[in-house]
DNA sequence: TATTGTTATACTCTATAACTATA
DNA sequence: TATAGTTATAGAGTATAACAATA
């Protein structure tokens, strides 16, 4: 993975950074939200990587351990994934042995999923690499900004407007 | 715009999100600020709409008016877009009549951006939507919690580990 | 040699529509 | 008629490499 050059403008590019000025973006909660959530999915992803996970492959297997037997759709809604991309991720932890995909009982046109033993263990270990991930957001961010953050943002409901 | 089914399909899946727990994710920041940027976005960018501009036009006009005469690499690298993607973006607006692209005098191979007149009416217009956006967030979330998540967000820095 | 702007390419994600099998 | 899962496609975004002009 050479980025020799890659890296070199960017790295010029964050040099000039402290010399810009944001004018009316430094009120907006927006732009602060979609810098961290850039510098969280890359630090996260990172760990995840040596598990040959991401981010929302891990979401999904731990919304499936917790709601066995929920259907693709419920899953897809809980994290705002589309549903017919869910699809695709759903095949890609079928085929790496870590969920099951069965048909309902209750609803013949449903998957029931499940984690698999492997998906166990996997889960276990990405749940160790996302609370280590976790602990460098909040020295990051400041351990009393780290817990503000997560209280304040913890109680935003998207439902209502969906779709 | 017609979405008869995917909105039927959506508002279902809303409706079970109540049902669905989500586990070790109701302690990860980064599941929340995941949340919260794409209602923000859907948000700003429905209001910002109606001036033909989106959050990231809308960004990219913000910082050229903090900073008149920056180069392209300097805005994208405040605003963590690719320099290869900014050239399109900056054409989207140019050929809006919104940016000029000049030849910088002290490193020609540099571009100085700059609004135009009519950048000027437009930026002023984005404010003021952008400000009814941010409003609605901060009803949305509750004022507090608004006022906590931007004093807690906007101490942290991305400079270091960007590339 | 390195950087700015540019073009090009491959890959991912989003949004949407349509199909099937079920309900 | 409507929904769950699936397939397909178009448009956006990301990542990367390479090139010309310039430093």
């Amino acid at each position: 993975m050479s980025k020799s050059a890659g890296a070199g403008a960017q790295r010029e590019a964050a040099r000039q950074d402290a010399a810009i000025r944001l004018g009316e973006l430094e009120n907006h909660l927006g732009y602060f939200v979609r810098r961290l959530q850039h510098w969280i999915f890359r630090d996260a992803n990172a760990g995840l990587a040596t598990i040959d996970l991401d981010v929302i492959l891990y979401s999904i297997l731990e919304t499936i351990a917790a709601n066995p037997g929920a259907a693709q759709i419920a899953v897809a809604g809980a994290l705002g994934i589309e549903r017919a991309r869910m699809v695709a991720l759903l095949d890609d932890l079928q085929q790496a042995g870590l969920i099951v995909r069965e048909r309902s009982e209750q609803d013949r046109r449903a998957h029931a999923l499940g984690l698999t033993p492997r998906g166990r263990v996997i889960l276990k270990k990405a749940n160790a690499l996302v609370a280590a991930h976790e602990k460098r957001v909040a020295r990051r961010l400041g351990v009393d900004n780290y817990r503000r953050a997560l209280a304040a943002l913890a109680q935003f409901e998207t439902d209502e407007t969906r779709g």
